[in-house]
RNA sequence: GGCCCCAUCGACUAGCGGUCAGGUCACCGCUCUUUCACAGCGGCGGCAGGGGUUCGAGUCCCCUUGGGGUCACCA
């Protein structure tokens, strides 16, 4: 059975990285009817943020990629945090030591840092550990660390020939046992690294097919090495391109927004974030630009990533979002998204009709759930805002402002069949082009030049709300 | 710098030896129109360069260039 995990480690913001991951890890388990698996990677305890792995456990069920195995759900290969595994790793890490697949070594970080710093004065190329304690007596070890003497341990890696990795998307790698050097793969603290850990865990949850970002492929080779000093197989290894900043850099906190709490507050529809990332790295067979998670189940194919690092670009993100917005949601569907955008905006509304009746009208014109609540102030507010424009507008026509108000109040009704009869007539009987009778009205009720046309507005506003905006409006721009 | 990966319009991409190199976003027009949008139509714009292989290269190979990643007791 296909197994394949998402491993995140909890330092912060869930990332759209981490977003991107697990919606190729989760499709192409479900698809091959396989387990989608959730581990948290919690071993740098000096970057743990106990919020973060709760939020970016929320933000997979947010998104819809619902994990077979992880913390909150439990499962047959638990625990899923690592930092709960500990006396695994140890016992593996021991093994090694045993076999003498790996050593101790006792320098200091400070130590480390030192030597570091020297072979670059030097101008060495090559930049890794320089294996001090690689030969080092195991007497001498056992007795300094039966000392208590600080220390960490590291997998003694070949010195001569290569490795290859065999990778789904870019076949054969090649790498030379000359440029690996001999990696931590336990350190002082008893923590495991990266390494030690997630092929240890790998291993024993059945982990057949690991999906992880390009950043990885080059410690492959050592990951390799690992399993073969425990005798294990390999994973299939896919490494998917790195998304990007519009500098072309691995996408970062630093330059982009990288948080997608960030999107989801800001009113990005997870089906849109979806989606678009959908289309970062790869495309529906038929081209098609707007798909479901259900489509891309029907239809992806690991294969045909494509391996160019894709810019994670916010404009057809929002475009997307709009088109979901506008085409794909129902109204019904919408309003309920919206209403927690509107409720923490503060504004009331007299009924769900109403509040879908000014949705469907702004419909076309707002991009992100946010938008929505910035450009229907007016829908719900007397204190709305008046733009600079509308207010020149507003100026310009104020000559029509009294008999507008005179006009709209005689009417009978506000519905659009008979406000658009009565303004036409009123427009054909000054003489004037339409828009120098619409656009000052437009700014007098709205403070705004850009709203719905004008009859659904004066329909939704209702006759009491329009007349005092207009006697408002008219005092505003009287001399 | 060593090693590794990558390379089609500004961005996301289709293309898997023979296509007028197609679509989407963005941008620019036009249509619709009381505004702004939406929508429709049209336009701008690309195979990084050089060698090969081949009857024929965006497609295969090599080099150059460019971009990225990685070289932590971080993941």
């Amino acid at each position: 059975m296909v197994v394949t995990r998402i491993a995140p480690s909890p330092t912060g913001d869930p990332h759209v990285g981490t977003a991107y991951q697990a919606l190729f890890n989760y499709i192409f388990a479900r698809q091959q009817g396989g387990k989608f698996i959730v581990r948290i990677e919690d071993t740098d305890r000096t970057r743990y943020n106990p919020d973060s792995e709760r939020r970016i456990l929320e933000m997979l069920e947010w998104l819809g990629l619902s994990p077979d195995e992880s913390p909150t759900k439990g499962g047959p290969n638990g625990p899923y945090v690592q930092s709960q595994r500990l006396p695994i790793y140890q016992a593996h890490a021991q093994r090694l030591l045993d076999s003498g697949a790996a050593y101790r070594a006792f320098e200091t970080p400070a130590e480390l840092e030192a030597a570091r710093k020297e072979a670059e004065k030097a101008g060495a190329s090559y930049r890794g550990y320089n294996r001090r304690y690689r030969d080092y007596p195991s007497a001498e070890s056992e007795a300094r660390a039966a000392a208590g003497e600080p220390f960490v341990i590291r997998l003694k890696a070949p010195l001569e020939g290569s490795v290859v990795v065999q990778d789904l998307l870019r076949g054969p790698v090649e790498f030379d046992h000359s440029q690996l050097d001999d990696k931590v793969i336990l350190k002082a603290d008893g923590y495991p690294t990266y390494h030690l850990a997630a092929m240890v865990d790998d291993h024993l949850m059945g982990v057949t097919h690991v999906i992880r970002a390009e950043e990885w492929l080059t410690s492959t080779p050592f990951h390799i090495l690992i399993l073969r000093a425990f005798g294990w197989d390999e994973p299939v290894w896919c490494h998917t391109p790195l998304l990007r900043n519009p500098d072309r850099s691995k996408l970062s906190k630093r330059k982009m927004d990288t948080s997608v709490d960030s999107y989801r507050a800001q009113g990005i529809l997870p089906e849109a974030l979806l989606n678009y990332l959908g289309t970062m790295g790869w495309s529906m067979p038929d081209e098609r630009e707007i798909f479901s998670l259900q489509d891309m189940l029907e239809h992806f194919d690991l294969s045909r990533i494509s391996l160019g690092g894709p810019v994670f670009g916010l404009d057809k993100l929002r475009w997307m979002n709009g088109k979901y917005i506008r085409e794909v949601l129902s109204l019904d569907d919408l309003a309920e998204r919206i209403k927690p955008f509107v409720e923490k905006a503060g504004y009331a509304y007299p009924s769900e009709t109403y509040l879908k009746q000014v949705i469907e009208a702004l419909r076309a014109r707002f991009e992100t759930l946010q938008e929505f609540v910035e450009k229907s102030v007016y829908f719900f507010r007397e204190d709305y805002p008046t733009s600079e424009k509308a207010l020149a507008k507003l100026k310009e026509g104020a000559v029509f402002l009294p008999e507008l108000r005179g006009l709209l109040s005689s009417l009978p009704d506000f519905l659009p069949e008979t406000t658009e009869a009565a303004l036409k007539q009123f427009v054909e009987a000054k003489g004037v082009k339409a828009g120098a009778v619409m656009q000052p009205l437009r700014a007098a009720i709205t403070g705004s030049l850009e709203t719905p046309g004008m009859f659904d507005l004066l329909m939704l506003l209702g006759k009491e709300r329009v007349l005092e905006r207009l006697e408002r409006a008219q005092s505003q721009v009287a001399p």
